[in-house]
DNA sequence: AGCAATCCTGACTGAACGTTCAGTCAAGTC
DNA sequence: GACTTGACTGAACGTTCAGTCAGGATTGCT
């Protein structure tokens, strides 16, 4: 058990393949690339690893946890479905300004439609759409939102607050907006939403 | 020059390699395998193109020249700057629908920020959130729209015109919309924005 | 028919990459 | 001191793939 001393391998590992999946892609990156890149063998990475593909799963996993704790939060979490949409909105487009290379990790395996990956992220992404709706469609039945398809708001929030995460993904870091800042995104998305759904 | 009898050679080749870079992704579609689908040789395929990555430079050109036409319309066409957003989205969003290979071939290149063609593709649009912009800003002097931030209005109005066509593009058909239809999605987005940026 | 330009092919190459494996080394256990 | 275990390496193997080359077929022109 690595108990002090800094990170253990296996982990500088993970992170040497993150930073470079990040900046070069998953395809772009040799496993000699990543060994070179923490000072260790090509053998080492296979010691740890059963092969590359599972480096780039356990990224996954790691960047997608992130992004389920504040959809599990929004979706069960308290307050009136209005609350729990602009708590999940801040929290997403803070996550996804903070941590670029996840996401642009998270993109990739996305346009490889018959890649391995990509039926499980998309499930992920299904699952947090449909819980957006579902969210929603409480604020209908509550009389707080006006009686829109669910889905497509839920569709349109995604795609919100995803835009900006996308554009930092990009090392696009302001493609539009003059100021990119956390608040600043957030509220602008939380007043186009909510004005669109207002009764 | 091909006058009748179907497409030329080099265009079919052009048409294979975007169905196999639409299915499979460009780094996972080796020279070969286009050659084979649409029976030539490896060798040909490099005759009537200098290199593989040349193959996806003419698709991204195409493509990007689809959705260049009615942003141009868009920005210089006649109308108010609500009418012009307005037929910017819906033409847009009818696009995305109608050319999903199309639509995955661009995202790919822009996930690899290093990639040769992610500048010129995030130049492209660049220009085009730009240019909404600079529609919004318009709209907004005019007394049309609320005085908000023009660029990450523009953002915005992007992300939610992309965000169905992204989600066709991953063969996710309904993500989370109960009815996939190009006026219905088309309609809430204008719903959803222009309520945002009223006055 | 003869000729030249264009179109096309099979066979091949050099390099890169994922993966494996025999073996080293240090630390711990008996 | 003999033995075991986990971490780690250098060198190599087999495969894949982008790109090349020398030449054959086809077409159009005179």
């Amino acid at each position: 058990m690595p108990e002090s001393g800094g990170p253990s391998t296996r982990e500088r590992i993970l992170a040497c393949a993150e930073d470079l999946f990040g900046r070069k892609g998953y395809d772009a990156v040799a496993v000699a690339d990543i060994a070179q890149s923490c000072g260790v063998s090509t053998a080492l990475i296979y010691y740890h690893y059963t092969d590359k593909e599972s480096l780039l799963h356990a990224l996954v996993d790691r960047a997608s946890e992130v992004f389920d704790v504040h959809t599990r939060d929004a979706l069960a979490g308290e307050g009136s479905p209005r609350e729990r949409l602009e708590r999940f909105t801040r929290a997403w487009v803070a996550e996804g300004l903070a941590h670029e290379s996840l996401v642009r990790i998270l993109v990739r395996p996305l346009s490889d439609p018959e890649g391995p990956l990509s039926a499980e992220l998309l499930a992920r992404i299904s699952h947090t759409i449909e819980g957006l709706a579902s969210v929603i469609a409480e604020g209908i039945e509550a009389g707080e939102f006006a009686p829109v398809d669910p889905g497509l708001a839920a569709e349109c929030l995604f795609g919100l607050v995803n835009t900006r995460a996308a554009a930092g993904a990009l090392n696009a870091p302001h493609l539009g907006a003059a100021v990119v800042d956390v608040k600043v995104n957030a509220d602008f998305i939380v007043r186009l939403f909510f004005s669109g759904i207002a009764r």
